[in-house]
DNA sequence: GACCTTACTGAGAATGATTATCAGATGCAG
DNA sequence: CTGCATCTGATAATCATTCTCAGTAAGGTC
């Protein structure tokens, strides 16, 4: 006899949780954010994972992940759109930025333009830098070639 | 004989408003932005100018004189703090960014670390660079000493 | 100064993203 | 296998921000 199973619900997926609890609910959240491939809402990735036949997730169990996989370092905040926190796979590992194509809102890392040089600059003026923010926007290849 | 006037309705503040109409209203807004010395939240504003006993000034009002003034070039978003955007004062001209100390909310302009050598490379890349955001936070120097 | 047009005001309702609640389900270490 | 801490999900709650709309008042013009 065959066991009855979502097909999703045990594909292996990278682990973005950052060894947290490990359920079906976050298995089938860690396999749609790199199918999404871009900058993504939380309701965004609530819709991709609650699309089909099956029981859906939760709104709240996505923001939740969403959270989680935000503090493991996995997801990055990059920006938002119309109110909406916009998210982005993040490869962790060096310290980078972002940069988000506005049209299609595919992401790729870049390095961090936050020097010596600037860091010094703001101790001379009497402050010490603890953290900062950057990110860029603009335009993929393909995106930048559809508008002409 | 001496007219009846709230003594801050005609004091003479600094063009914030960027052309448009100049109310009472908004002329007490202008008042109190720089009387707060750092950032601050729409809220924060809010309360600021509603103190004492005059009337206050809606709660709405205020978050469009935000949004004009952010149009206007004279404000900018530095951040969040809860939930809440946070705003600080800002001298328009030179394309600059923000530093932010996180124990007073004092704001101080810096230069901008986006350079042509990182543009070039997100060119080479394929992307094209459109506009980009950069805060930094830390603390100043008495929020640094105060926490020795 | 009177008039007119149009932008601004303000109270309150509405919106909408995110979070809190809480009882039930379930991962996982031992 | 068991125990329990964590996760889930439906729903309610929170709360920053925006919308509505009738009334007010800048500011230009004559
Ligand atoms: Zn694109
Ligand atoms: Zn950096
Ligand atoms: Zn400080
Ligand atoms: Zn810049």
């Amino acid at each position: 006899m065959s066991k009855i199973h979502h097909p999703t619900d045990k594909a292996p997926s990278p682990d973005l949780f950052g060894g947290q609890r490990l359920s079906a609910a976050r298995r089938r959240i860690a396999a749609a954010v790199p199918s999404i491939g871009g900058a993504f809402t939380a309701e965004d990735l609530h819709e991709v994972v609650s699309a089909g036949d099956g029981p859906g997730i939760g709104v709240a169990t996505v923001y939740r992940a969403v959270s989680a996989m935000t503090a493991a370092g996995s997801l990055a905040a990059v920006g938002a759109r119309d109110g909406s926190t916009l998210y982005a796979l993040c490869t962790g590992g060096e310290h980078h930025h972002h940069l988000v194509c506005t049209g299609c809102g595919i992401v790729v890392g870049i390095g961090c333009p936050i020097d010596g040089a600037l860091r010094r600059s703001a101790e001379e003026a009497g402050y010490t830098v603890t953290s900062h923010e950057v990110t860029l926007y603009g335009l993929c290849r393909a995106c930048a070639k559809e508008r002409a």
